[in-house]
DNA sequence: CTGAAAGCGCTAACAA
DNA sequence: TTGTTAGCGCTTTCAG
């Protein structure tokens, strides 16, 4: 392996200092035009590239990374909260680097992290929170969909409670009367009802409650949804509004009523969770309550902000509350 | 501004010296568990923070990080491209942080990321060459989607003409007779054929040639392609085949045919451009041509990789076959 | 098992 | 306009 070219190897060549081409390099002042373009010249002739862990310690203001960690980033809804965060940190001056966890265990994946930029967020599975911060190793750490309890880590929960309480509220005002669910699950995992579930269940009715179809094969995805829809509709015939806990569902459950020749929102209204952007681009556009958009995003890089100031003392936790996007389908 | 805590001051307050701290920090050998656990207690107490700019530069292997630029990740071609190449990536042991240059000069992202990343990779419009050099200062570029010419300057093309002939000849042989052109323009842009439009007319009949219609609103956009096939099929009412240059419009036509109550792939053929993973869940599925999948993302980290190993010298320069997609509407 | 010394490559502050 | 002197905070030899 070849020794690195450093800003000495220019100097010497050009019979200057290290501060000079210093100047040349990152186009500061006090340096006559001729000088730098010969150290441009001699830097491109040596085949320099600066080495940016160097200069960012020397510099007083070094640029802050983010992480942001998702299962996977097929799926929609990821890539669009990254869009959003993506939008949020480049405001502040952050760069955000995005980490599938795709194979590795994600307490080594947080370890590796944890040297390599300055904040961590994401949707993170293990649930034993002192595993989480030791392998942080003092890197701040935001959790999103859950509320951290253990000292010093972050979080940014949902606030679902209220949220279905207002949905199922502004439905019947719009003439609904038996509700459905559609959830969905991890292949081959122990059913645990979800939060989501809990507080949809809290919402509606009793019957309704019943009508429930936990869609087995691949989770929140399309096909899922368009299973469910079926299900639910063969086992619960006079379910007249459909909520599916996410909008690939949702979209799957619209597919399913177009060839079962259902009216949406004429005979089933449907809607879903998540806020997909994509679902303003079916017909007919579905209704859906938004988890994605500035608010969220704003929010998580509030909690990462001060996690990245604070000493590392105080935990912030915040709930976010989940507006309706009334589109066609409901 | 707080001074930081680093590694001394535990040492100070261990009574140890600052080698012993790394070692217990690192989880690296040759520290007894007792001293480890002290020294672990006593960073926690501190509100420790392992800078990650020094343990890179001391270290001898370094991370590398590579920056893939986009216009809006919000464009599901964008995001599903970035996942591809993050697999890519992290196959090879690279961080990967996305950036989309909404309103920043192109310029001035690049020399920005310059010293923050180790490779960039991306859609970049500007043209001047010999800019974009100057711009990098050194760190390696690889454009995508155009063919650099200048000396140092990597790059991943598409290659449109085999592509569309290909295309052209399987589907006549399906029984296309007449086929009609989608091509997106951006708003208030003077209109200059796109590669892949000069590419299409080499490959179909010069009826067929004729029979292009540029969309003006939204670019690349469903709402661009429900437009752009209504007015195609007002104008040239024999098509019998139409392609778009993006599946996104291809999507849009199609909603714009279920609208009109012309069956696809009955009566009319549809075939659009990039391989987008949402295809599949249109009814009918979408035909395309693929750019997106793993082979195109491994071609562009062969291209960064040589380009990271490189002295800079020779420029790696490739072009990529596009293949058919076959779904169920054409 | 622990410590001392010597950098990693660059920039900030000052002096010339 | 240029050079000098100190670091930035950590890891790597190599001794002890």
């Amino acid at each position: 392996m070849q020794r690195r070219v450093t800003i000495e190897d220019i100097a010497r060549e050009a019979g200057v200092s290290r501060q000079t081409v210093t100047r040349a390099m990152n186009g500061m002042p006090r340096i006559s035009e001729a000088t730098r373009a010969r150290i441009l010249e001699i830097s491109e002739r040596l085949g320099y590239r600066p080495s940016r862990f160097a200069s960012n310690l020397a510099r007083t203001s070094k640029t802050k990374t983010i992480a942001f960690v998702v299962d996977s980033f097929r799926n929609p809804y990821y890539s669009e909260l990254a869009a959003d965060l993506l939008d949020a940190a480049s405001a502040r001056g952050w760069q955000m680097t995005i980490v599938s966890h795709e194979d590795e265990p994600e307490l080594q994946l947080i370890s590796r992290l944890a040297n390599q930029v300055d904040a961590v967020v994401g949707y993170l599975g293990q649930t034993d929170e002192a595993a989480l911060t030791a392998a942080a190793r003092g890197v701040p750490l935001v959790l999103l969909g859950r509320t951290a309890t253990a000292e010093g880590l972050h979080s940014v929960d949902f606030d679902f409670g209220p949220a279905f309480a207002h949905l199922v509220d502004e439905l019947r005002k719009r003439g609904s009367k038996r509700f459905g669910l559609l959830e969905s699950q991890p292949l081959g995992a122990v059913y645990k009802p979800s939060t989501r579930r809990i507080a949809y269940e809290d919402a509606v009715d009793p019957v309704s409650a019943e009508a429930v179809v936990v869609c087995e094969a691949p989770p929140q995805s399309v096909d899922a949804g368009e299973l469910g829809f079926n299900e639910l509709m063969d086992r619960f015939p006079e379910t007249d509004t459909v909520i599916a806990f996410s909008d690939l569902m949702a979209m799957g459950a619209l597919r399913a009523a177009h060839r079962r020749g259902i009216d949406v929102p004429g005979q089933v209204r449907l809607v879903g969770v998540d806020g997909l952007s994509l679902g303003a681009v079916t017909s007919p556009a579905l209704t859906t309550l938004a988890i994605l958009g500035t608010a969220f995003a704003e929010q998580i890089a509030d909690v990462i902000g001060e996690a990245l100031d604070g000493a590392g003392d105080s935990a912030e936790r915040r709930r976010t509350a989940l507006p309706i996007l009334w589109r066609e389908s409901a």
